[in-house]
DNA sequence: AGCGTACGTGTACGACGTACACTTGTCAAA
DNA sequence: TTTGACAAGTGTACGTCGTACACGTACGCT
C-alpha cells in the first residue's frame, strides 16, 4: 500500500518555481498573458491552484518571475567590440527574446519594481556605456532616451493584428482617404512596394533598427563633442 | 404624487456618456487605473453597475473612451513655425495631458486599436512631418522611432514612486554599490547633485526633451541629408 | 516508533465584468 | 385623457478571478 502510493509519489514530479515558471511561459507563449490565471496554471501542472502557492508568494511575483525567464534568454554583451556595436547587439539580443514571448514587454510593462534580475541586466548595460568611454551624465542621459528599446522593444501602438475580412478592410480604405488623408498616403505607400497586399503591415526589424541607429548615432555624436 | 416623482427625477441629473466619461476620469484620476471599476463607477455616479451598459458597451470601450478624453485635451499644432517646433510643442503639449492624468499612458498601450480620435491626432501629427518637407519614406520611419513619444510619454520603466522607509534604503545602497556598481555610482551622482535627498529622481521632464530633441536633431538630420 | 516539517488539498470569500429579464418614467398620437 | 411605444435605469444571477485559512499527508530525523 505505501509502496503504492510511494511509486506513484515518484511518478508525479514534484512541483518547483523552476517548474511553475516554465509552464507560465509555456502557457503563455500560446494563448497570450490575458489567459494565464492561477488557477489554469495550476490546472496545466495537475495541481490544485493553492499549491501554487508554496512555489510563488503570489500573481504578481509570478510575472516578475516571468520576466526575469525572459531577460535571463538574453544574450551576455561581447566583450570583444566597441561600445556600440556591443550594446546594438545586445540590444537585437533582447528583442530576439521578446520576440519569442510577444507577451513580454506588456508584463515588463505593469512592473511596479525592477527584480534583481533586470537590475543586473541594466547594470551590464551601463557597464558598456561607461567603459566605451561615457561621462556619468551622458550614460545617464542616453539609459533614459533608450528607454524601453534598451529591452529591446518600443512600445509599438496598436501593434495586434486584428484582421478583419478584406471586403470591409477595402471600404474602411475609401473613408480613411477623405478623413485621414496623411495616414491614408502612408499606408498606401507601405502596402504598395511591400507586398500587393492591402494592408500588410511594416518592416518591424527595419524600423527598430532604424530608430535604435538614430539614437546611437545621436549618442555616439554627443559623445564626440563632450 | 406623479408631480412629486417628477421633482425628483429633475433634481437627479440623468446620466449620458459624456457624463460617465467625465466620472470616470476623476476617479482614476484619483486612485489610480486599476481602482476604477464599473461597479466603483455606478456607485459614483449613484446608479446600478448594468446602467453604464446603455451609455457604453463594455469596460474596453470605456476605456478608449478615456484616452479619447486625454487626446482630446492635446492643443492643436501651431501653424505660424517651421515642422520641428511645431511638432516639439505639440508633442510636450500631449506630454502635458498625459502628466495630469498618470493612467492614460498605461491605457493607450493597451489599446488594440485606435479610435477615431487617436487616428486624427496621428494624422495630423503625420501632416507636420509632411508639410514640413519630408517624403513619404522619412515620415513613416520618423513616426516609428517616435513611437509612444509621438503622445507625450515615454515608457519609463518602473517609474512607480514606491517610497520605502530611509532606513532600509541606506541599506539597500550599501549591497547595490557592490552587486550593480554601474548604477549605483549613476544614482549617486543624481541625487548629489541633484538634492541631498538619498533616492530623489531624475528630473523626468529634462530627460524627456533630451530624448525628445536627440531624435528629431536626428530625424532632422536624415531629412537634410536627402 | 514517533514526530516535526515541507508540501499539496479543500473550502470559502469577496471582487469583478456582464447577460438577461424586469420596471419605470416620458412623450406622441389617438 | 388614455394609450402605448420607446428609452433609461434596476435586479438578479452566473462564471471567473486571486487568495486567506485550516487541514491532511508523506518524508527525514532522532
Amino acid at each position: 500500500m505505501t509502496t503504492e502510493l510511494d511509486v506513484g509519489a515518484q511518478t508525479r514530479v514534484p512541483l518547483s518555481r523552476e517548474r511553475v515558471l516554465r509552464t507560465a511561459v509555456a502557457l503563455a507563449d500560446r494563448g497570450g498573458i490575458e489567459s494565464l490565471s492561477m488557477r489554469k496554471l495550476a490546472q496545466a501542472l495537475d495541481v490544485v491552484p493553492m499549491a501554487l502557492y508554496r512555489h510563488v508568494a503570489n500573481k504578481d511575483e509570478l510575472l516578475s518571475g516571468l520576466v526575469d525567464v525572459v531577460v535571463g534568454e538574453i544574450d551576455p554583451p561581447r566583450s570583444d567590440t566597441d561600445w556600440k556595436t556591443a550594446i546594438r547587439e545586445r540590444i537585437l539580443s533582447a528583442r530576439r527574446a521578446l520576440l519569442r514571448h510577444p507577451w513580454a514587454s506588456r508584463v515588463m510593462e505593469s512592473r511596479t519594481t525592477p527584480t534583481p534580475v533586470v537590475l543586473g541586466y541594466m547594470d551590464s548595460m551601463i557597464g558598456l556605456f561607461r567603459s566605451g568611454g561615457f561621462s556619468l551624465d551622458l550614460t545617464h542621459h542616453a539609459l533614459h532616451a533608450m528607454g524601453s528599446r534598451m529591452f529591446g522593444f518600443t512600445q509599438e501602438l496598436f501593434n495586434e493584428t486584428t484582421n478583419v475580412d478584406p471586403g470591409a478592410e477595402a471600404e474602411m480604405w475609401g473613408a480613411m482617404a477623405e478623413v485621414y488623408p496623411y495616414i491614408y498616403e502612408i499606408f498606401a505607400t507601405i502596402s504598395h512596394d511591400d507586398r500587393s497586399i492591402v494592408g500588410a503591415g511594416c518592416d518591424d526589424q527595419f524600423e527598430f533598427e532604424f530608430a535604435l541607429d538614430l539614437m546611437l548615432d545621436g549618442i555616439e555624436r554627443l559623445k564626440d563633442r563632450s
